[in-house]
DNA sequence: GTCTATACGCTGATAGAC
DNA sequence: GTCTATCAGCGTATAGAC
């Protein structure tokens, strides 16, 4: 509402072809996902979608972003045991929109082109991540090895991406469990609440 | 020679089309890398490739599947100091070759569809890396915590995996250190040579 | 601002000539 | 066995209807 009537219109067909386009590749696959077969689900033609989105790789990462809003972990800075739950939470939830992972860990591969419309999204979400971690679980100390925090948030999101595509090849594959033991593995032997 | 002089020529040609496409992708990136612009080095028609190959998925599959041979660590079981080594090796070797990284991130990702050709590759890769790490490395302990040899497989090859990923969108990311500093901390305290 | 109609160049793939 | 000619489908650009 607001805005004089229009262009609300704008906002909502914007929502619906985002949505399409994640219901597609999740149906489909993401190389089967063209331009074409998502716009007949909006009931429209492709070139509409490329009146709101420049072009697909855009539309695509625009998903990506969106989707990123709610799923990602951007809690401030949790303690140690609490951002262990909330990621492998969030892990877990992944195998439950199995078109957004095809989706992601495309876009990972494509973005390393600098001029892909994602390519600034990956680097600027490696370094979100590595501040969270780094301010969730700290410098890594472990047995006679250390890390910095940045060898260690870079593990834990290398792990959780090359797990995701172990999974899209092999769905059996227990992402969260497998997350679970190796952000315990990698914790200092800090002293830990025994309330959970 | 021997044969009866042909079809050692189609051998040839087999040969150069697949040194041709992965030149290709390392110069021109794998979304450039279009049988059109391949047969235009090798100086053949696109056709002509998916006369050897009978499609792109099947040719790209291929070049990896040839590359394996010599790149990837086979040696049998070896202690564990020399098989990480050996391992963080082959990874120091990858970041060579940006080509053929982004051919087999690629195909890792296509190859989620049942029926990529590349499919079989990965799971029988990802099963005998998983023999190779637990002959090497065996069951993890660590600290409190406590791995199988599976999990702990998976692990160095899903963070390896990943961390390729992150490498191709920011080359400036140490893979080599990286893997190492894991594969140490994963490491039970075992008895270390002084030699190394 | 929202969208259709149309056209273009390129892709991977096929049928069949040599 | 080797490859040319041809094809349908893709993402995209543009002009202009509403």
């Amino acid at each position: 509402m607001a805005r004089r009537g229009s262009y609300a219109k704008g906002v909502a067909r914007r929502e619906e072809i985002l949505e399409s386009a994640l219901d597609v590749i999740g149906r489909k696959g993401y190389q089967n996902a063209s331009l074409k077969e998502i716009a007949e689900v909006v009931g429209v033609t492709p070139a509409a979608l490329l009146h709101y989105f420049g072009s697909k790789e855009e539309l695509f990462t625009e998903v990506l972003r969106k989707r990123d809003e709610h799923d990602d972990m951007d809690p401030a800075f949790l303690d140690t045991a609490e951002a262990k739950s909330g990621f492998v939470d969030v892990i877990r939830h992944n195998t439950e929109v199995p078109g957004l992972v095809a989706l992601f860990s495309r876009l990972a591969v494509d973005a390393a082109d600098p001029e892909h419309p994602a390519h600034r999204y990956f680097l600027d979400r490696s370094e979100r991540l590595r501040e969270t971690f780094a301010g969730s679980f700290g410098a890594g100390r472990l047995g006679r090895t250390s890390f910095d925090a940045d060898t260690l948030a870079r593990i834990i999101q290398a792990a959780s991406d090359g797990l995701q595509l172990q999974w899209m090849i092999d769905p059996s594959v227990d992402m969260p469990a497998i997350m679970e033991a190796l952000i315990d593995a990698l914790q200092p032997a800090a002293p830990e609440p025994s309330s959970d």
